[in-house]
RNA sequence: GGGCGGUUAGCUCAGGUGGCUAGAGCGCAUCCUUGACAUGGAUGAGGUCGCAGGUUCAAGUCCUGCACCGCCCACCA
């Protein structure tokens, strides 16, 4: 093979974007159905349409691919399927915004052209983050690309909505729901935000309508004192009890009211007093609702104050509350203002105030299907990484709610209800019905609502595949594996899919649910693109030319199993280009020294000296350890495992050891730099596919790429113990001679003539050390002292030997100019001094009769053992000491 | 108010079943441009493992309490 040269550095800019492309026509990323293979499935949690990737996205989805390319490496037929989410609320906000600045409101231009302007948006932005996931290097199988919007999977949504109408799941109801007055539409719990905000609670008197002094109740609502129907006390609360079934006069109105005992009422907070609104408030709803008391409303969708509230109608809810509490004090009903700190509920989309208000909508009842799915986790069906989320999750379950599913928007999934136009009649069904089933009308109405985003993303695991169709992709991909997101979706999408999976599919959608950590600033701050605290991914892979390798690498490292947040820098990723500078550089080093090497010749086992069998050894080791914690969802792991491999003992030492024995062992030397590198190469492909193939491709291989390669087998025929302890021993004894030229401040291109002595069982070792000694310790003429010989003697006059011991049974001798006596001997006191303290611990446990009699035999033996190793080598230490004397 | 995590070197984190002389990377100090790599190499300094008890021959590791930080859930107006 011909010598090839590489530029000095790695330039990830070069390669991925081309990189990438070649593997998409050569169509590695596409999983067929293919009986005779076994599946691998991850649904890709569906980014918005709206969306542009972010470190979330960067996070999990980098997990997803090691997954995916690992085990596709493995022999599985690995689909990842891709796809966005229509993304109700966010788009439609998105493309109110640019009409808004075209002056344009939605009534302006009506609901189908509104959604057509919707469409538009998203055939021309809609496709960015899609780019932006080939950029990163995921290989989905694009052929398979799904919008929720896309005609099957409408129709698939249509279909689940109608099975779960005919069986009586879906209702439609007048209740008090989450309001956004922003988006003017009902949202579901699970997209309710609680944020902590500093208000006011406001002390109002309602005076007794018989002219008593009737009455002081505490609230941080003085707008809705105007829906007031009753002020509540506890029946036993002994300040008021007589009061109740009296009347007050609701401030402003002077509506005449009753005072009503309740015991939901709480004694200790403000007055004890409550003002009743069923209107505004869920638990007044409820208290209302059980007295048969009336609701008012005060406030129209929009948030602001109705028409038939006097001067105050038209007012925001905001400008209300104050003009409200102004009113009041003009009146004297304030009795006292004071500070207060409460959490109140905010849209997750566009951070508005919730109103509770009371509308009607669509509801799913979700109690069977939580149950179903409750049970699937606690049964082991769908295991979570960590473990500890799936308490989460059963806790979400088993106080499962109503699902509020339509929404007052027209970007999305039209709920397929038509009513008639004559009776009132309501029908659920896919198309439009020809008349109404009940009285024959022709004349029927859709439903003007749309399904909540997450209705139609809980279907993703099965609608992608074809459902309700029986599909071959569907009998073949479902149930899918694995599914990794952040925290933050588990109840919104995760539970969901379960639910909805075990309840139209029979089966979980997915076996194994890893959880991501959240992605953090260092000072534990959100990333936040708006608070500029973010890491935009790929400004940073190709802006700064750190590569996607180099973001995903420094990512999944820190992906640790029960870990909730990531704290991360740039820093970071910066620190991960050095590594793949590291490892082009030893790329070539191999490649300069791979002249004349055909891998395909076989080397004969006996041929290896120690360092081959070493790194062999150890390599052997390490590609078990990277499987064993792939399979245990422990990236960090084996991104560790990897880097210390690589960086320590394959550079450190293996090619510094190779250039020192290419001439001796050409074939066996070649063949380790080889296959260990290009085996260490697949090892690390899922994490860093681009780097990892340009290595391949650079290399001796057989294959065209190394993402269609076969995952490297631990071979335990090459665990060789033996090797590895005598490495230990050789590289303890480079480094203690090291380590004494440093400390001793000898010039560094001066060489210290050094002898070496060891024990009978080192005998196999020392000509190696000796060799090594001088090229990587600059040792002059290693050599090797019989153990019946003497002491050396100086050969430089004005000079003496220092002798270090390394372990019980190897100690090497330095000769050292005169004046280095004294810094050696202050070094071989520390030496001894450290070797004595730690003597000192083991010798008092052994004294412990205690200890001695119910510490395991095993640990008591590792510790004599240490002892007496100590004992010699403390021996031999002060005998050298005695020497310099 | 409930639930779940975290607290180990200046920073970010490892420390599966208790036996550790507590590790890594970055940062820091000193030295080194020797043909893979200065996006590098060598050597070294740096921690009473949040606090207080307890269990144990032995605790960073198990138990209890406390403190601080974070996340999730929740109708105290």
């Amino acid at each position: 093979m011909a010598t090839k040269t590489l530029p000095t550095a790695y330039d990830p800019r070069q390669v991925e974007m081309p990189r990438y492309r070649e593997w998409e026509r050569r169509g590695y990323f596409r999983a067929p159905v293919d009986p005779s293979r076994d599946p691998f499935v991850i649904m890709l949690p569906l980014p918005n349409v709206t969306g542009e990737l972010h470190i979330g996205h960067a996070s999990t989805f980098s997990v997803q691919d090691v997954l995916i390319r690992w085990r596709r490496m493995q022999g599985r037929n690995a689909l990842w399927q891709p796809g966005t989410d229509h993304a109700g609320i966010a788009t439609q906000n998105v493309v109110e915004r640019e009409l808004a600045k075209e002056g344009l409101t939605l009534q302006d231009l009506g609901r189908e052209r509104f959604v057509e302007r919707v469409w538009a948006w998203k055939r021309q932005y809609g496709g960015i983050i899609d780019e932006q996931l080939k950029r990163m290097g995921f290989s989905c199988d694009w052929d398979r690309y799904v919008f929720t919007l896309d005609p099957g999977y409408y129709d698939a949504v249509m279909e689940a909505f109608v099975r779960l109408y005919e069986e009586g799941l879906i209702y439609r109801g007048t209740r008090m729901v989450n309001w956004c007055p922003r988006d003017e539409s009902a949202i579901s719990d699970l997209e309710v935000e609680h944020v902590e905000v500093d208000t006011e609670l406001w002390h109002v008197r309602y005076l007794g309508a018989d002219g008593g002094p009737g009455i002081v109740i505490a609230t941080q609502r003085p707008e809705t004192i105007l829906a007031d129907v009753a002020v509540a006390v506890h029946p036993e609360d002994p300040r008021y009890r007589a009061l109740i079934g009296s009347e007050v006069l609701v401030p402003i109105s002077s509506r005449r009211v009753p005072v009503i005992g309740d015991r939901r009422v709480e004694r200790d907070f403000g007055t004890g007093a409550l003002k009743i609104t069923p209107g505004h408030d869920p638990l007044d709803n409820e208290i209302g609702a059980d007295h048969g008391l009336p609701t008012l409303v005060v406030l129209d969708p929009k948030g602001r104050m109705t028409s038939d509230t006097g001067p105050f109608a038209g007012l925001d809810r905001f400008a209300a509350r104050t003009a409200v509490g102004e009113e009041l004090r003009r009146l004297g009903l304030v009795e006292k203002v004071e500070a207060y700190r409460t959490s109140v509920g905010t849209c997750d989309r566009c951070h508005a105030v919730i109103e509770p208000y009371i509308s009607e909508q669509w509801f799913c009842d979700m109690t069977a299907m939580a149950a179903r799915a409750a049970e699937a986790i606690r049964s082991g069906r769908v295991r979570f990484h960590h473990e500890r989320w799936a308490k989460n999750v059963l806790h979400f379950l088993d106080h499962i709610r109503p699902w509020t599913i339509s929404r007052q928007l027209w970007w999305g999934h039209r709920i397929p209800v038509w009513q008639c136009d004559a009776c009132g009649e309501r029908t659920a069904a896919k198309t439009r019905p020809e008349r109404c089933p009940k009285c024959g009308g022709t004349v029927l109405r859709q439903d003007p609502d749309v399904l909540d985003t997450w209705f139609s993303s809980g279907l993703w695991p099965f609608a992608t595949l074809g459902w309700p169709a029986d599909t071959p992709d569907l009998r073949y991909f479902y149930p899918g594996d694995v599914l990794v997101t952040a925290n933050e979706i588990l109840f919104l999408w995760i539970a969901r899919m379960i639910m909805l999976g075990l309840h139209f599919m029979d089966d979980v959608p997915f076996t194994d649910v890893y959880v991501a950590p959240t992605v953090m600033t260092l000072d534990g701050r959100r990333m936040s693109k708006s608070l500029g605290t973010g890491i935009d991914p790929l400004e940073t892979a190709d802006g700064r030319g750190y590569g996607v390798d180099a973001v995903r690498f420094a990512l999944i490292s820190r992906c640790s199993q029960g870990q909730q947040d990531l704290r991360f820098s740039e820093k970071m990723i910066a620190d991960v280009r050095n590594f793949t500078t590291k490892i082009w550089n030893a790329t070539r080093f191999v490649l300069l020294n791979l002249d004349g090497f055909d891998h395909r010749t076989p080397v004969p086992r006996g041929a290896y000296g120690l360092p081959e069998r070493w790194i062999r050894s150890r390599y052997a080791r390490v590609a078990r350890a990277v499987t064993v914690h792939l399979e245990a969802y422990e990236f960090d792991r084996a991104a560790r495992v990897l880097y210390d491999f690589i960086w320590n003992e394959y550079c450190d030492w293996f090619l510094e050891m190779a250039k020192i024995d290419l001439p001796q062992r050409r074939a066996a030397v070649q063949h380790t730099l080889w296959s260990v590198l290009a085996g260490t190469m697949q090892l690390l492909h899922p994490v860093m596919p681009f780097l990892t193939e340009e290595v391949w491709q650079h290399l001796p291989h057989d294959g065209e790429s190394i993402m269609i390669s076969r995952w490297p087998e631990p071979d335990a025929a090459w665990i060789d113990d033996g090797a590895e302890e005598m490495m230990t021993a050789l590289m303890a004894a480079v480094r203690g001679h090291r380590s004494q030229r440093s400390e001793l401040n000898v010039p560094p291109k001066e060489r210290l003539r050094v002898y070496i002595r060891g024990e009978e069982r080192l005998a196999s070792l020392l000509g190696d050390l000796a060799r090594y000694l001088e090229w990587m310790a600059r040792a002059k003429d290693p050599t090797i002292l019989p153990r019946e010989a003497g002491e050396p003697s100086p050969e430089s006059p004005g000079s003496r030997i220092i002798a270090e011991t390394i372990s019980a049974d190897l100690s090497i001798r330095t000769e050292v100019s005169d004046h280095l006596v004294a810094p050696a001997r202050e070094r071989l006191n520390r030496m001894l001094s450290d070797l004595e303290a730690e003597s000192g611990r083991i010798d008092t446990r052994l004294r412990d009769p205690e200890y001695v009699r119910r510490a395991p035999a095993e640990v008591i033996a590792r510790d004599r053992d240490r002892a007496a190793e100590l004992a010699g080598m403390r021996e031999k230490l002060r005998q050298y000491l005695h020497a310099l004397a």
